[in-house]
RNA sequence: GGGGGUGCGCCGGAGUUGGAGAGCCGGGCUAGACUGUAAAUCUAGUGACUAUGUCUGAAUAGGUUCGAGUCCUAUCACCCCCA
């Protein structure tokens, strides 16, 4: 795996990249949709390769590893294989269901305790486990255990719960080294820099992520419900401290308008489920604005979902057929909003791309991203 | 034509053995929320008005009663049985 740095704005920290995998490469800025349990819900794989223009897909170990299980993806040959998706694949540790199933698990330093929210079985996931559990599902893009800590969260529990992360870091990373890929191509681990809003924790967990070897890099714990600001002001105070040619990924962010800014702030990667969970509740993305299609005013609304979309789905349905779909409960509306969303996602990094090649990133995106949450 | 039954919110249920209702549960409708997916989910509102309150309201019109959605009479509508 390879990244290589084609460009830096002059006026923001924004790049240009170019992420190579065995499975293709990956052009950054990138959005990742997510696909937690094996599919990107209700989007087909053609959808998202044709009309989504999806060059890397989210896979979660935590959910992977309860149903199907690894015995089966092992039996598949991967997930690559048990899914049809043959480009990049990362998978997300179980960090983040250590953070929103609080309730459901423990934290001791050996690692999280789980009950499962299938069938209430009790699990054990350590460093070492989530690192061969990923290596069984077979992800081109690993990510470390960790704790993603909630917000607010108070400076002594932060700071104890970052060191632990880092100490988890470690033995993942030794486990890691220990251990070949089971499917013939190569996997990369992403350490995560933890600390919530405290700068000096930020700081020293940006340090102590930096000093890994590793083919790139991600910051966890943010997007948890803290103010935009604090989101920024952390990312940029990390930014400046990852090493600058390795990919950087923002995991869990965000609004299209985040996704911008946090480019400007020299983010590569940005992973949500924003733009499909919220298709799914009719609530639809586009540069103009958002849409709620639910409401009444679309009903005999007879224009394009979205006119100037790059891609067929958007420019094929009218405002007024979606919103029937939704009224109607009909599963393809959620499709068509879901393949919209993430067209747009998709358009807004690629976008983005162009801008900063071109030398207008900054003032193409202050123009934008106010736009971008009008209610239309 | 005769007999029996049932009538309250946009709809369907529940409930009301004369005593607190703008009012229980669903649905529908109208909005809102959603950020490394326990999420095709969740929350709120849904009689009117001059609106932190007031008024009207249990098919319609009367009656009995301190008090009626509940009892009585008539009418209307629907359902069932008989002819």
């Amino acid at each position: 795996m390879k990244f290589t740095l084609e460009q830096t704005d002059t006026q923001t920290s924004a790049r240009v990249g170019t992420l190579e995998t065995d499975h293709g490469n990956i052009e950054t800025p990138i959005f990742m949709p997510v696909g937690t349990v094996a599919t990107v819900k209700g989007v087909h794989q053609h959808e998202l390769k044709e009309d989504i223009k999806a060059q890397i897909i989210l896979g979660n170990t935590y959910h992977l590893y309860l149903r199907p299980g690894t015995d089966i993806l092992e039996k598949a040959g991967g997930l690559h294989k048990f899914n049809g998706w043959n480009k990049p694949i990362l998978t997300d540790s179980g960090g983040f269901q250590v953070f929103s199933l609080a309730h459901r698990r423990k934290i001791k330093e050996e690692g999280a305790t789980f009950a499962s929210h299938i069938d209430g079985s009790k699990h054990l996931f350590t460093p070492e486990g989530v690192m061969d559990i990923q290596r069984k599902i077979g992800a081109d893009i690993i990510m470390a255990f960790d704790e993603c800590t909630p917000y607010p969260c108070d400076y002594r529990y932060a700071k104890r719960s970052m060191k632990m992360t880092h100490r988890w870091l470690k033995r993942c990373w030794d486990r890691f080294a220990e251990t070949d890929p089971l499917y013939g191509y190569e996997q990369a681990l992403f350490p995560i820099v933890q600390g919530s809003v405290y700068k000096d924790l930020r700081k020293q967990s940006a340090e102590e992520i930096a000093s890994y070897d590793s083919l790139g890099n991600a910051i966890g714990g943010l997007s948890v419900g803290e103010p935009h600001e604090d989101m920024y002001e952390m990312t940029e105070l990390v930014c400046d401290i990852l090493p600058k040619e390795k990919p950087r990924y923002l995991m869990g962010v965000g609004t299209p308008a985040n996704i911008l800014e946090c480019i400007a702030l020299g983010i590569d990667m940005f992973d949500c489920v924003m733009p499909t969970r919220n298709a799914r509740h009719g609530h639809l993305f586009t540069k103009n604005g958002v849409i709620n299609i639910k409401n009444a005013k679309w009903k005999d609304d007879f224009s394009l979902i979205d006119a100037d979309a790059p891609n067929p789905t958007s420019r094929f349905y009218t405002k007024a057929y979606l919103r029937h779909l939704f009224a109607a409960k009909e599963l393809l509306g959620q499709q068509i909003a879901s393949i919209h969303n993430l067209a747009f996602y998709l358009w807004l990094v690629g976008e983005a791309r162009e801008q900063i090649k071109a030398g207008t990133f900054l003032a193409w995106k202050n123009d934008l991203v106010p736009k971008l949450s009008q209610r239309l």
